[in-house]
DNA sequence: ATCCTGTTGGAGAGCGCTCTCCCGCCGACC
DNA sequence: GGTCGGCGGGAGAGCGCTCTCCAACAGGAT
């Protein structure tokens, strides 16, 4: 408790400017550095500040300015509607969905109410989280606003995400899709909310993101393997309901082909390790002589890799692997594994840039943006 | 924009009570359910609200309740601030401090402002903290109380923590701390505001915390690795300055003694990959003869497999290899790891709910809680 | 009938802040 | 010397909600 502030109560605006002997207007001018106060009945607004240890109550604040100073980091998921057609449900480029079986893996533990923890615990299995997250955050930061965590995976998730937004408990939000047919996008834009994506929705919605040039991506794997001097090359790709995975393996397939290679052996994953791993065993049964492989994320890679090398077959002496996302899985693969950059920190604090954008000018239009890829060489390929 | 509501604006209270024939008063009763209110009203009410399309305003009622109906989620660092005395600032239990060197690895992204990526990254990559996040959200949840996500690794940053509490933004925090000697327990304490904290602090704070029975963990180990017959038993340890690492070398020790084994070879690690295999070099070092390995974690143990492996020792058959935290690692790890579980989830919910509770009875005592580890069997040992 | 108790709805006072007015003062210009 | 513009400060009206008080009324006991 700081001292001579009156009962118990935290100190308000009154209270210093009955210490500085001023009016409230100009204490809350000095604070919010508007308008032109005299220099010494600012100094002696900020003493009074100091002495009676004042901070601005934040809901009052917000209650006049309508704004939170705060958005929402949404990770949602596909959910309990009944699947529309496909139900394959994939997870979306670099969100593992732990499919793995492995005894005793944490998992929900007991005594959980919601039980919604295996869906955070797939999510945080995955590095790319974490990266997004450091973005975000890294631009937040500085201007003072904060990520409020939020998980919406069942529809009633998705509602509390929407009626939090519309108590204007945050100012817009963040939403990282793991799953195609996310339904959240667009409940956030019916309600006119202001929200910004990762990675383009697979059906259009009319709301901004940011997104990478898979095409792009997996062009630059394409060349790298060729240029390697690998004719017998196959891939493993993402999910075909997923953009990312679409689109990475159509540039792969468009290089190669534009290459004098038509055809590509291909094997569908689902970004997760065990299915890289089922993936190469399913081509390596058509085509034992495989001498080069893109992997459409370094998760199913690095599955691909532990095949490869059950098999006798050597990295990249037999096989020359390429990964995708430069994931942290990448670099302590064995050996390193070649990939293709996906500058999520970058593309995070690009989702934050365009989110406060869009707070500031409402009426501006919305835009999405596109980042390029790069190749990050090291020992698989 | 919903229909008849006045201009522009999201419907209010008043809105509501005048769409419904009732006072505002007889709104918010019914919107909290206080008091009895005329199930006929009650039903004009809710009509009322339907159509209006009302949401309550968050800042509104927080200004009045002085509730802002969430937490900060803090991980906090040891940070910019002149290191006391051990410099060496290990890590704490189970949040890896990744000075994997592995090139082109993220890392801090070009473009940040503030630079603090690098912290971020580190905390993310064990996946300890997600399983805070889990256990955290999942008690949170249902009680409609969200997670504002905080980092604390510079002073300046523990000052945003504190003043964010202040401002009435959060009620309470819960902190994770990656280091030892974490100022930032002490600065909430000392400003008055309620906090839990994940693990004892190193030194003593009037804080509430859960912890985990370390000493017990590590006696589970010893009595696995002695039934199974090992003869040869060395250990790597957690860093020194950590409770944790303390904890479970004593409890170790002391059970090895109990057992007629006073002298114990041990090396210190700092809870990362690497340095549990630089800690088992050591070992093997000048103990060659090993067939007992117990590693203060999880990761540890990982490294200290592979060089068992690269020096052509079978695990368990030669060496048998027990690590702690039961975390994904642990599983994946060939073999699979038998290791000493965390329940990090449900100690997270713990957490929540100790706060929740501490902020609902302010006057209560400090409580901390305790939990048991219970011994998971897997391949390694 | 009268009084008292219990129940239910309304009036209205804030919660702490921002921001629009408005007013007083000073210097400048005619 | 008068007028006027500009600058700096105060007064006060809310922002949307909760909650205390109070009034109105019903029903039972006296």
């Amino acid at each position: 408790m700081t001292e001579d502030s009156r009962a118990a109560g935290a100190p308000t605006l009154e209270d210093v400017a009955k210490a500085a002997g001023v009016s409230r207007a100009t204490v809350s001018r000095v604070i919010n550095g508007v308008r032109n106060v005299d220099p010494v009945i600012q100094a002696a607004v900020r003493d009074a500040v100091a002495v009676t240890g004042y901070t601005p109550n934040r809901a009052a604040r917000s209650l006049v300015t309508r704004k939170a100073d705060s958005v929402a980091l949404v990770v949602s998921g596909a959910g309990d509607d009944p699947p529309p057609v496909a139900a394959t449900a994939g997870p979306t480029a670099s969100a593992a969905s732990a499919a793995s079986g492995s005894s005793g893996s944490s998992g929900e533990s007991a005594g959980f109410e919601g039980g919604a923890g295996s869906f955070m615990t797939e999510v945080f299995a995955d590095p790319f989280f974490g990266r997004v997250v450091t973005g975000v955050v890294n631009f937040l930061r500085p201007r003072g606003i904060h990520p409020v965590l939020m998980f919406a995976e069942t529809s009633r998730a998705r509602d509390e995400v929407v009626s939090y937004l519309r108590q204007g408990s945050a100012d817009g939000a963040l939403v990282v899709s793991t799953h195609a047919e996310d339904p959240l996008p667009a409940l956030i834009t019916d309600a006119g909310l202001p929200a910004v994506l990762y990675a383009r929705p697979a059906r259009p919605v009319r709301i901004s993101y940011v997104d990478l040039a898979h095409q792009d991506g997996a062009r630059l794997a394409a060349e790298r393997l060729l240029a390697r001097g690998c004719r017998r090359i196959a891939t493993i790709a993402g999910p075909f309901d997923v953009p990312a995975g679409q689109d990475r393996l159509a540039g792969f397939r468009d290089t190669m082909a534009r290459h004098g290679h038509p055809y590509i052996p291909v094997a569908e994953g689902e970004f997760t390790e065990e299915s890289g791993a089922s993936a190469m065993e399913r081509l390596l049964a058509e085509h034992p002589d495989l001498d080069g492989l893109f992997a459409a994320n370094d998760l199913m890679a690095v599955g691909a890799c532990q095949v490869l090398r059950e098999r006798g077959m050597r990295v990249p002496d037999d096989v020359a692997v390429i990964g995708f996302d430069d994931s942290r899985a990448a670099a302590s693969c064995r050996p390193p594994l070649t990939t293709v950059r996906q500058p999520v920190e970058d593309m995070a604090a690009e989702m934050a840039r365009l989110l406060l954008d869009r707070l500031s000018r409402p009426d501006r239009p919305v835009t999405s943006v596109i980042f390029e890829p790069t190749l990050i060489v090291r020992a698989s390929a």
